[in-house]
DNA sequence: AGGTATTCACATGAAACTATTCTCTGAGTTAGG
DNA sequence: TAACTCAGAGAATAGTTTCATGTGAATACCTGT
């Protein structure tokens, strides 16, 4: 395309009428002013945060909910209130956000408390200091002046599957070294069954109160659709039945709100690309499709080396229709690994790979017995078929083959 | 036939190792007085 | 003499290896009928 015809093609662009208002208002980090749905969840947070208004340290809290069941939007919206409250009326209340899956920045302990240090203003080395520096850093920094501190760990069992759980002992047991100022934490966490593999005594400290997220239903899914469609895009946009197909396929898997929200946007953003005007049943399929793509060829794209030639090795049996199993595809690594130039990595090493693959979602890894044949993981695809051949080519090309 | 014992092919766990990045500390070096 | 430089010790972290132990059920092997 020349200099011109890209001009045209931008000029063009900007005189077509979006069929979008505010996009906006489907992106995931977008805080509508009320949440649908969660009153009493709310209700029950603002009162057990309540006393924090009056200094007195609120009871730690922990809420659990499937994803996109609106917890953080809820703990956002409560603390976002109560912060403004306390500005006002000169309250020494401190709030933090923490998401403990963030790579680099507070995925582990010392991370976890240098990230807080830097939230108070303290510049803090990214390594370097025994984690127990670190933490008597923070104590002094924040003993200073009288303050209140409520901490919001969000998905923070995924940092209690990496680290342990001596983290969050530690965390509760701050406050008595703690002589002016009070903490207060508050989990967030995906799993259901998270504190169950809890020490007691921080599964008693911790979940002093309790919020659960039940997920949302098809109908409310279809209310939450509507009112953010009405903001996000200009009228007769929408069609017949979209809201509530949206609806129905995020209702399938969990009630994920979020997701039903991206399907939406992602819906509006094919047809806008097609030069469409209406938003109908059949995008939200393509939506789908494009959506569940791209999360997979993203995932395999910013996977390291190892994990893209365990995976290829994989790819190589799937067309063979056969069941396979951890040995077939070691076997084939190696031989890859050799011919790529790459240092093999021990089985034992593979067959973590493996079973993180599965957790990625990319593989179905279930392990069974053989019998007098052994136990091993039978290996098959979780991805759509026709994705495979853009798979095998990307993988291809990342490792030069 | 029915019951037990073996056995396979890995899975799973724990610890230890490697390499990288970064701080802190103290010895040695340098420049200015 | 104060400021500066630079090597070495020690941490955190990610990725891996080494060693050890666990495991489910198809088979092999008995046993008494």
């Amino acid at each position: 395309m020349g200099e011109k015809e890209l001009k045209d093609f931008f000029v063009g662009y900007l005189s077509k009428s979006s069929i979008f208002k505010d996009k906006k208002a489907l992106q995931s980090n977008y805080t509508p002013k009320t949440v649908p749905y969660r009153d009493e969840q709310i209700e029950n947070l603002a009162s057990i945060l309540a006393p924090s208004l009056r200094m007195e340290k609120p009871s730690n809290l922990f809420i659990y909910g499937k994803t996109g069941s609106g917890k953080t939007l809820c703990v956002k919206h409560v603390s976002e209130n109560l912060s403004k409250i306390a500005e006002e009326k000169k309250i020494p209340i401190k709030i933090f956000y923490l998401n403990c899956k963030m790579k680099r920045v507070a995925d582990t302990e010392y991370r976890l408390v240098a990230q807080m240090c830097r939230e108070f203003g303290v510049e803090v080395p990214a390594t370097g200091l025994p984690t127990d520096e670190i933490y008597k850093i923070f104590v002094n920094e924040i003993d200073k002046q009288k303050k209140l501190l409520l901490v919001i760990l969000d998905e923070i069992d995924q940092l209690v599957l990496k680290t342990g759980d001596e983290i969050l002992y530690n965390m509760t047991r701050l406050n008595s070294e703690l002589k002016n100022s009070e903490v207060s934490l508050i989990g967030i966490s995906n799993d259901l069954v998270f504190t169950d593999n809890l020490d007691p005594r921080v599964k008693s400290s911790l979940s002093e109160e309790e919020i659960v997220f039940s997920p949302y239903d098809a109908i409310q899914l279809q209310k939450i659709l509507k009112q953010r469609a009405k903001l996000a895009f200009k009228e007769e946009v929408v069609g017949e039945g979209v809201i509530e197909k949206c609806a129905a396929y995020a209702a399938r898997e969990h009630g994920d709100a979020r997701r039903a929200l991206e399907l939406l946007r992602v819906a509006g953003e094919l047809v806008e690309r097609g030069g469409g005007k209406i938003i109908k049943e059949e995008n939200i399929d393509q939506a789908e499709e494009k959506t569940e793509r791209d999360r997979v060829l993203d995932i395999i794209n910013t996977q390291p080396k190892q994990f893209k030639l365990t995976l290829y090795s994989i790819f190589n049996f799937m067309d063979k229709g056969i069941p396979i199993f951890t040995g077939d595809i070691y076997d084939f690594y190696k031989d890859v690994c050799i011919k790529t130039g790459a240092k093999p990595l021990t089985q034992r090493r593979v067959s973590d790979i493996i079973a993180e693959l599965d957790m990625l979602g990319i593989i179905n890894a279930k392990v069974i017995s053989k019998g007098r044949y052994g136990r091993t993981r039978q290996i098959c695809l979780a991805i759509p078929q026709n994705t495979v051949p853009k798979v095998v080519d990307l993988l291809k090309e990342g490792l030069n083959l």
